[in-house]
DNA sequence: CAAAGTAAAACGAACATTCCTTCTTGACAA
DNA sequence: TTGTCAAGAAGGAATGTTCGTTTTACTTTG
């Protein structure tokens, strides 16, 4: 399964074979086809296992109480996305990722799940920015919920830039975030 | 071109046929080759049409003098990317830079050139925190390029929720940015 | 003995691409 | 105005390949 993965975040799951995936695996056709009943079962398998990973990181972190301030929430998630789930490198789990969202959009039963996932971690996510503003932390005439998919935004993008550079580290997103909460807006309108 | 693009925003560049890109654009297999030398120069030259987009809303928006904010020049950025670039849906363009994402990491060329537009991106905003911290608008200690990449991650953040979701308005992005940049920071360390 | 795997062959379906035919256009001569 | 013709453009069936999957007989392992 470790094999299949590293093929599927190398080449993308349409441009994968089987033969690509038996290769990596060492494995057999009979092998396979006894655990997964073709490959669109093992590409949902594939893609349920990294979005799972991604909802527990989000969930785990929005469930912390108090919340920790937004930067280290993100860096927290990020890296418990990128560490000991088994992946090789954060870019491979980031390419990954791209390319379970990229399916999203035409395999249905996935699209939902991914659906359903996403909405517990806003609702998580929506919490703790609440929580911010009762603390006074944050203003509170933004929408919490803008803010979390803001936030929710800035970790969908670092693991699309690790996706597709792979020299980016938790802290330097983490410092950048910081910078951006530390900012002194000139005219509050 | 369009049609085709169409095709690959739903189903994904490999996913897609030659067939279904034929049916849609209406045009036989002869017409399409006598303009595209195969499968993958189509998918290169709307690779290329997506990302070209990108690059120049980010481009042109770190050209402005002097740069509005954080959350004003993300709105600008995302709704240039949005409008007027022949897109049915914002959706369908989201989708569609998320299959190009995706295609990098097995399309050697087209991933050198998505990196240069981005190195180009990079700086142009780099420059942009550099003038902030000028302004006392941000923190001078914090480094201008981690900025600059979270800010780029906030813009591909909402591409890929919009792509996945398709619900989310650039004014609500911009609100949540803009209570982020406008936090207490409890303990500035 | 039984569960799990191997190796190799074979299958139809789907695929990208090619090749030959047909249609369209526009300049030009009668 | 009308007819001719060459060249470009588009059509569409045919081709050879690759893919996912199944099947079969045989081997390893516990």
């Amino acid at each position: 399964m470790v094999g299949a993965r590293r093929c599927f975040a190398r080449n993308g799951f349409h441009a994968t074979s089987m033969q690509d995936v038996l290769k990596e695996v060492g494995l057999s056709a009979g092998a396979v086809y006894r655990y997964f009943s073709g490959k669109d079962a093992l590409i949902e398998a594939i893609a349920d296992e990294a979005f799972a990973v991604l909802r527990d990181a989000f969930d785990e972190a929005a469930r912390q109480s108090p919340p920790p301030l937004p930067d280290e929430l993100l860096a927290y998630v990020l890296r418990k996305c990128f560490a000991g789930t088994g992946f090789e490198t954060e870019q491979e789990f980031g390419q990954l990722v791209l390319q379970v969202w990229g399916e999203t959009a035409r395999n249905e039963a996935l699209g939902a799940r991914v659906f359903a996932a996403v909405s517990v971690m806003r609702a998580g996510w929506t919490a703790v920015v609440k929580e911010y503003q009762r603390q006074g932390i944050m203003p509170a005439d933004v929408e919490p919920e803008y803010a979390a998919r803001t936030l929710m935004g800035c970790a969908m993008g670092f693991i699309a830039q690790q996706a597709l550079f792979g020299d980016l580290e938790v802290g330097q997103m983490q410092q950048g975030l910081r910078g951006v909460m530390r900012m002194e807006v000139p005219n509050p309108s």
